[in-house]
DNA sequence: GTAAAAGCTCAACCTTGGTTGAGGTCAACG
DNA sequence: CGTTGACCTCAACCAAGGTTGAGCTTTTAC
């Protein structure tokens, strides 16, 4: 770290300095603030100043939005992270070991109904009695109680 | 076809009907009617009338929308339809296999960041600076123009 | 020392994909 | 013929994830 680095790093970035290191625009910050992702103090004239973590915290952020997780759900994530310390690469991989499984679920749900499009567009899609993507594959595994698209096959 | 069911095709179901064998809410048929995605005629008291092929269309535009295609994505690929005839397996297979480029897409780029997230895990997540997920793939390949998530890889 | 740039708060607005409710009409059953 | 239940329209509201703008203060640069 460099000396004006080490100034930085007690002075804090300001929200526009972290706006332009993340790519986030500043409405967002502000945005992010609100909703309890991310932290600042105040200097003496009222503005936000980020410590040098909050970088890494964004990219988290928008790591799991890619993932497709919910802001909620990444807040409360967050908030398991300890409050005393700085966040090490343990801490981090905890959090993206959990969003995995979101991820994986998510794909292979995408997958089948992918190979279940794929069936249809070869037999005429939704025009048999017999194609799946009438009626999800999760509805039946469930127990059929689901919310099925058509009650009757005969409907079509 | 039995004959109470020709007389149905002839006078039309009514939006009850619909909503009940499409397990779509009724609420939802006026909204998706309002959008141009399906539609009606009116009986002598001013209740909408839908004719059989509501039921696939609805079929269809649900099925495309777990594939995760915007309403308005629908509603132009639904305008290609036939408007003469009633639109043929073929015609359905023509929009399935358009969407179908898309859900590949939309895998391929969870998938990917799966494996990054995958090896982050392992590696310390977004702790290293070659961290893949802290430079998406896609804006590498284009030429490091779009909005880089950091800079800097100094900056965490 | 002054002007521009950056920051502040708070409320309003945006899109997507619908749902809810008020106030009124239509239809079907007994 | 009356009373339910189904239907109508239109406007308001919801959640998520922000963006925009007005009006005001602070900081920075010349």
């Amino acid at each position: 770290m460099t000396k004006s680095e080490k100034i930085k790093a007690l002075q804090g970035f300001s929200v526009g300095e972290v706006a332009e290191r993340s790519g986030v625009a500043i409405s967002t910050l502000h945005f992010y603030e609100a909703e309890g992702l991310i932290e600042s103090w105040r200097n003496g004239g009222n503005h936000r100043r980020y410590s040098r973590d909050v970088l890494r915290r964004i990219a988290v952020i928008r790591v799991a939005q890619r993932a497709g997780v919910p802001l909620k759900e990444i807040a409360e994530a967050l908030k398991t992270l300890p409050q005393k310390r700085t966040p090490n690469a343990k801490d981090w991989a905890r959090l993206s070991a959990g969003w995995r499984g979101e991820l994986d679920a998510r794909i292979e749900t995408l997958t089948r109904l992918r190979d279940e499009l794929s069936g249809c567009i070869g037999c005429g899609c939704l025009s048999l009695k017999a194609c799946p993507l009438r009626n999800p594959g999760d509805a039946l595994a469930a127990g059929g109680s689901g919310p099925l698209l058509f009650s009757s096959p005969s409907e079509i």
